[in-house]
DNA sequence: CAAAACCGATAGTAATACTATTAAATTTGC
DNA sequence: GCAAATTTAATAGTATTACTATCGGTTTTG
């Protein structure tokens, strides 16, 4: 996979930022450490000021570079997001057949990340675990369906309408494709979620991912089963 | 309903509160207006001193209820979850058919929730406006293992397991229960956000509940069909 | 009817979420 | 290689938030 993505640039919408992180490194380092900051003391207490004291620079030269942090969040999401459609891209390409292709799809969707180092300022790792701590407030808020219209969301519906195109390949006649596509990717998040602060409720094991779980669930609710 | 639980008192883990805002009238006006308000400007925004002007009342007394505006979100949310709860345990009273009473349990869990008046000053369809677009966020904390230590989600995981109870006992061999159980009750929320919210990746109607997708996933899953 | 509890009002604090301005450093374009 | 443009860092300032503390006046209760 490293290898096979090492050229990657993942593209997201201007509308989020007012200048590209990528296109310095300020910008760079303002990605890479928010996201540890972020993963330290959580988004509610995260500030542009603290950021700005871990990188040794000013509050207001992040605001060049987003104009709240709630953007910044929507950013990181966007990237989280765009990296697992590209995933989920290569690991489905040249699979002809629909069961096993929606087999792989459930894989890369629900797996627990392990390192990778595709690219050299994220921690995928870490961000993933911003994903499952603090994906839901990027979008549970009032100003949702401006942001909507402004495509901040666009990565993560194109992401859902591919998972439910695959479902409906592999089963044409099932009804509610869409709710089962969100009820997979959402769901997955908050099973890991519920592993780590709701042991007595989660089904889950220390380091078990939801992947068989959603497996048994898609494949019985679709009345088909993956060969092997 | 209104008639059988006219005589209900829903009861609130103490620790989530300060004093009993069911003990005075002030209190009342509380719980009632602050979701009012919650649903009108949203959670983030929502602040006790506006929560004050809009109930004639001062911010320094609203603290003397709630410490702080979390826990009275984690108050409402306990509320709405115990309210679900008694619903729950009313409609499957007396059902011994095990595959029935999972039908009438995802029933209750995934409906939309219509006008009711059963408790004089709370809108219970506010309250479960409330519950799709905020409740997430009475978790997603740095202090949620602290808060749970506190039993501050004791209701919600109480019902989790009653749902899970009665998967297992439509089917023994069901290896994920607990798992198929977050899934019908958080899913829900979210599914019923996105029809509001993302209605491009959402699989219902506007005014379609989840239920019928839930009742399909779960009784093929579990490779059972509902007498009727 | 006195003590206790409750409520509303005011004041104050540290932090947040920004905006504006300026000056130094760096990049770029000819 | 140098001037112009851009970028960055620093400082200052504002309105709001999320509280805490104190103090009377009112109501409740034992």
């Amino acid at each position: 996979m490293q290898k096979l993505l090492s050229n990657l640039k993942i593209t997201i919408n201007e509308n989020i930022f007012l200048k590209d992180p990528e296109s310095s490194d300020l910008g760079k380092r303002i990605v890479e450490n928010s996201i540890l900051l972020i993963d330290e003391i959580g988004f509610d207490d995260f500030t542009f000021k603290k950021l700005g004291a871990k990188i040794g620079s000013n509050e207001s030269s992040i605001y060049r570079y987003f104009e709240n942090k709630h953007n910044l969040l929507v950013y990181l999401a966007s990237w989280y997001w765009s990296w697992t459609e590209y995933q989920l891209v290569f690991a489905i390409n040249n699979i002809a057949d629909p069961l096993k292709k929606l087999d792989l799809a459930i894989e890369v969707l629900t797996k627990t990340t392990t390192l990778d180092s595709t690219f050299k300022h994220i921690d995928e790792v870490v961000l993933k675990r911003i994903i499952i701590n603090e994906y839901s407030k990027s979008y549970l808020t009032k100003q949702v369906d401006l942001d909507n219209d402004e495509g901040y969301f666009s990565i993560y519906k194109r992401l859902v309408i591919r998972l439910k195109e695959i479902i409906q390949e592999a089963n044409k006649d099932y009804k509610h494709a869409f709710c089962l596509a969100n009820t997979v990717i959402e769901g997955s998040l908050h099973q890991q979620y519920l592993k780590d602060h709701f042991k007595s409720i989660s089904g889950l094991k220390p380091n078990e991912a939801p992947t068989e779980f959603y497996k048994d669930l898609v494949f019985n609710t679709l009345n088909i089963s993956p060969n092997e």
